[in-house]
RNA sequence: GGGCCUGUAGCUCAGUGGUAGAGCGUCGGCUUUGCAAGCCGAAGGUCCCGGGUUCGAGUCCCGGCAGGUCCA
């Protein structure tokens, strides 16, 4: 077997296999010395004050150099994807420059936009995020400069030997390093199903980029060829930009102006050189992932400067956050500008938790300016070579600003909570329990630092758990996943199967076809053409029937299994190779068809009034109405409603022609960008491009109108807020637009007669009747008042002394429990010896039973009373002692439960 | 996609199934040269909506709406 570590390179320059003596690794160089492979741990930083390459770069000066020398060799130079991997429903954000080509390239099925080609990609990584401003080399987004070539079996472009060449030649050549500087490591790559042989490329104990030769598919541990070879390296360039300037810190390197004027805003102290130095270098050594991580580098870094431990956390914590908001700015600079909204889900969450950490560290550095006003610094870095970012200023800080504000209102509201917490638990003298900090971090979003700041303030202790994350994550349930629907008929019981001709492409309007039974497999029949639509991309399936002579079945789903279209007939009575006539539910697909060019008319015109943030979240098209959601940081305004659904009936007006096509993928991204992709991910080689000519293009598989004009009317029903950050616009189009217009008609007649007023006038009518049941219901309660006050006078005279007990037992004609009780209290009050029971009748008897302070020292317990008073009810009652109610239903029986009443009321107080 | 929390007066919120409350704000009166403040009093409620359980629901159960929050 070929040795695929073994590079031409090597063998001409003579370099030598050796095992590193700390981390056992192989790897390849030419110094003759050398024991340890030359990554961190097993070799400390050695280019601090010491820079390896002839000259310094900054970042843009490094991506500038690193694009042309391999545009020199050979390589098309590609513009950058967005970090929202918008082409990819398996991951939010692109993390790599590889990630650009998957999975259609990677897979063999689109060719690559060049080949080979090279690329500086904004990548975004959140898992080290932690490490972000202390490691040193960790970032949130990174530029990963990668060329890649992707060799088929027809064609061969280069693989390992020109691979380390190449990168050679950029360090050595292009760079300056010296060849016996560079060490390569031999390793295994395994990343999202691929995976290969790769060598990671190290200088003075910094891994400076990674080479992979990516040859497998990967499953189950298995390992099986991959259709392409494909040469996929990562050069971090904010890594070689740091290296080559030598200076302590790569967020000095990489952030300066930013890093500089936050640090003048939060009043920073700069560190000692030396200090940052050892810092850097130690923390190179090491993966910092909790407290105690931290404070072993703390440790370390005391002991080689003797400087203390706790002076140097006072030195570092702040320089070492100005370092992680600089790197948040640009991340979430990027993230907004390549329009993710933020939201509780998916990529706009991940948006949110590092703004919501950019925050937390502003607070913590108690600088107080609004996140808007340091972006505005950031995006001035930055424009001038990012010019798409320039065009989204205004996005990027209003969504900002909102966040900002959604931030404070929480921690506000939180706080207060917390205040009253901590009030009970001071009371009693306890704690804050570990499982209550959960809950208010994981309900309210309090990050236990701030409870504990709230709390202690109110003189409550706060441990807060090392293992604090951990434990939130534990008190969440393991998410269930809901399995992917199985696929209606396994696939050996389709093979050999040509795919079914769509001819509702040809004639979205032909409404009758023939065709040839293929196969018939349980309830499912496969035809070699078909006009049925199958159910995708948000469109349900036609249904109809299918028909041999005389024998008819119903069409009631379809469905597609890769290229074959399965209509499910019931009953299925057709055999192989039997000639049907198909017809489909007409009224139904023209329907679905409005509702689909309507979609796409109204995401346009969404998009319009709204931002072209908007995004197509997900769609359920149907006959009656259809259900868009759509990406957007607030709740959309009534007035902007009415203009979107104004817009896009404009459009429907004029009457435009919608188009339909099928292009090259490459082609089509080329044109018309991701936007492309609004509907949703699209699988294949072709897309098929939908244009609602001037106003909207996106690869879509429906069918549609060959013109806006006749979907006739589009009605937009309601909106409602399914996440945050996902506005679902429900809307009805053509005859079902006007049948639900014809229904709300109704509806207002039918109010307007009840109030014997027009339409026009209702909700004055609706004001007018509402507050004068208002004032009437006040009316009516004062009344009722001065009613009880003359029964009052009535029942005083009624007073029968039982036994040792004072007491009044009536009943109250046409009264309400709550006038009984105000009734029984005022009578209590005068006579505080006083058991006062009352009831009343209509189709249920109620009673109510209060009794005077002194009655009730004397024994009296009225919640007694009325639960041995309603038992005669046929019912249940109860209460306190100075009150009790109760009832039931057999109200004949009213005058027998007063009776028992007394006779209760007369042992208690004997 | 899943979990959790919340919805009561203009605002912030209490409210063990049994008479809907507090603080702030508003209005009126008193006190004060005036302001700030203080004292007394009043107005202000579809307890988010709809069902259910119960003699009785703001409170318990189910469903909906709205908001918040954490995770994948």
């Amino acid at each position: 077997m070929k040795d695929i570590y073994k590079v031409a390179l090597f063998k001409q320059e003579g370099f030598e296999r050796r095992q590193c003596q700390s981390c056992g690794r192989t790897f390849w160089t030419l110094e003759s010395g050398r024991k340890t492979c030359g990554d961190t741990p097993c070799d400390e930083y050695a280019f601090i004050g010491n820079p390896p390459t002839k000259r310094k770069y900054s970042l843009a000066g490094m991506e500038r150099a690193f694009l042309k020398f391999f545009g020199r060799r050979g390589h098309e130079v590609i513009k950058r994807y967005p970090v929202v991997a918008r082409w990819r429903d398996d991951i939010f954000l692109t993390i790599a420059s590889i990630a650009d080509f998957q999975p259609w390239v990677t897979s063999g099925l689109v060719p690559p936009p060049a080949n080979p080609l090279v690329v500086s990609q904004p990548s975004i990584r959140l898992k080290d995020i932690d490490n972000v401003g202390r490691s040193g080399r960790h970032f949130t987004l990174f530029f990963m400069g990668g060329h890649h070539a992707f060799n088929s079996r027809r064609e061969r472009i280069y693989w390992n030997d020109e691979t380390v060449a190449l990168c050679h030649e950029f360090l050595t050549k292009e760079l300056g390093i010296r060849s016996d500087e560079i060490s390569y490591i031999q390793d295994f790559w395994e990343g999202g199903g691929n995976a290969g042989e790769d060598f990671e490329v190290n200088v003075r104990g910094l891994e400076l980029a990674t080479l992979v030769f990516m040859q497998y598919v990967s499953k189950d541990g298995k390992y099986a060829p991959l259709p392409l070879k494909i040469v996929d390296t990562g050069y971090g360039l904010e890594r070689f930009a740091w290296i080559s300037q030598g200076v302590a810190s790569s967020y000095e390197a990489i952030f300066k102006p930013v890093v500089e004027q936050l640090r003048k805003f939060a009043g920073v102290r700069m560190l000692p050189a030396d200090v940052l130095e050892q810092n850097s270098k130690l923390a190179g050594l090491m993966d910092i992932e909790t407290g105690r991580d931290l404070l072993m580098l703390r440790k370390k870094v005391a002991a080689r400067t003797g400087v203390s431990v706790e002076e140097l956390d006072k030195l570092l914590v702040p320089v070492e956050a100005v370092y992680a908001i600089a790197d948040h700015l640009r991340c979430l600079a990027f993230m907004f500008g390549d329009r993710i909204t933020p939201s509780n889900v998916k990529e706009g969450y991940l948006a949110r938790v590092v703004l919501r950490r950019t925050l937390r560290l502003l607070r913590e550095l108690e600088l107080r300016k609004p996140l808007a006003e340091l972006m505005a610094l950031e995006l001035k870095q930055l424009t001038p070579k990012f010019p798409e970012l320039k065009e989204r200023e205004d996005y990027i800080l209003e969504v900002i600003g909102l966040e900002e504000r959604r931030y404070r209102d929480a921690i506000s509201r939180g706080s207060k909570l917390v205040e009253r917490l901590a009030g009970g638990l001071r009371a009693e003298d306890k704690p804050l329990s570990s499982e209550k900090l959960i809950e208010l971090y994981d309900s309210h979003g309090l990050p236990p630092d701030i409870v504990k700041e709230v709390a202690s303030k109110a003189g409550v202790v706060v441990e807060v758990p090392d293992d604090f994350y951990i434990k939130v994550a534990k008190s969440h349930s393991q998410a269930r996943h809901v399995p992917a629907a199985a696929a209606p008929v396994s696939k050996e019981k389709l093979s050999r199967l040509s795919p079914t001709k769509t001819i509702y492409y040809k004639d979205p309007y032909a409404r009758e076809f023939k065709a040839k039974v293929l196969r018939t497999i349980d309830d499912y029949v496969v035809l070699d053409q078909t006009l049925f639509y199958p159910e995708g991309g948000g469109q349900p399936s036609d249904v109809g029937s299918l028909e041999v002579r005389k024998t008819k079945a119903e069409v009631v789903d379809v469905k597609k299994a890769g290229d074959i279209i399965l209509h499910r007939v019931k009953p299925n009575p057709f055999k192989a190779g039997q000639r049907v006539h198909g017809k489909i539910d007409w009224a139904r697909r023209s329907s679905l068809m409005r509702h689909h060019t309507g979609t796409h008319i109204l995401l346009g015109a969404a998009r319009r009034v709204l931002g072209d943030h908007v995004w197509q979240h997900g769609v359920q098209k149907g006959v009656e109405r259809t259900r868009l959601d759509i990406s957007h940081f607030k709740r959309i305004e009534p007035k902007e409603l009415r203009e979107i659904e104004h817009l896009a009936n404009e459009i429907v007006m004029e009457n435009r022609p919608v188009n339909t096509g099928w292009m090259d993928r490459n082609q089509a991204e080329r044109k018309y960008g991701f936007d492309l992709y609004q509907g949703g991910i699209v699988p294949g080689k072709k897309l098929r491009v939908v244009e609602a000519e001037g106003w909207n293009t996106q690869a879509c598989a429906g069918t549609h109108c060959s013109r806006t004009g006749e979907i006739g009317f589009i009605k937009i029903i309601r909106t409602e807020r399914i996440q945050d950050g996902v506005e679902r616009v429900e809307f009805a189009v053509g005859e079902a637009a006007l049948k639900f217009v014809q229904a709300q008609e109704r509806q207002l007649a039918k109010a307007a007669e009840i109030m014997r007023s027009t339409p026009e006038r209702t909700a004055a009518a609706a004001q007018q009747l509402f507050d004068e049941w208002k004032a009437l219901q006040k009316e009516l309660d004062s009344l009722r008042g001065r009613l009880a006050e003359l029964r009052i006078t009535e029942l005083r005279s009624k007073i029968k002394q039982v036994g040792k007990a004072r007491a009044i037992c009536e009943e109250v004609e046409g009264a309400s429990t709550d006038q009984l009780i105000k009734i029984a209290s005022a009578l209590t009050r005068e006579d505080k010896r006083l058991v006062v029971v009352l009831g009343v009748r209509d189709a249920m008897a109620k009673l109510v039973a209060m009794a005077g302070e002194e009655a009730v020292r004397a024994g009296a317990d009225c919640g007694a009373i009325a639960a041995e008073a309603a038992k005669v009810l046929g019912g249940g009652g109860g209460g306190k002692p100075e009150l009790g109610q109760g009832g039931g239903p057999k109200a004949d029986y009213l005058i027998a439960a007063l009776r028992k009443a007394l006779e209760t009321c007369e042992k208690q107080q004997a």
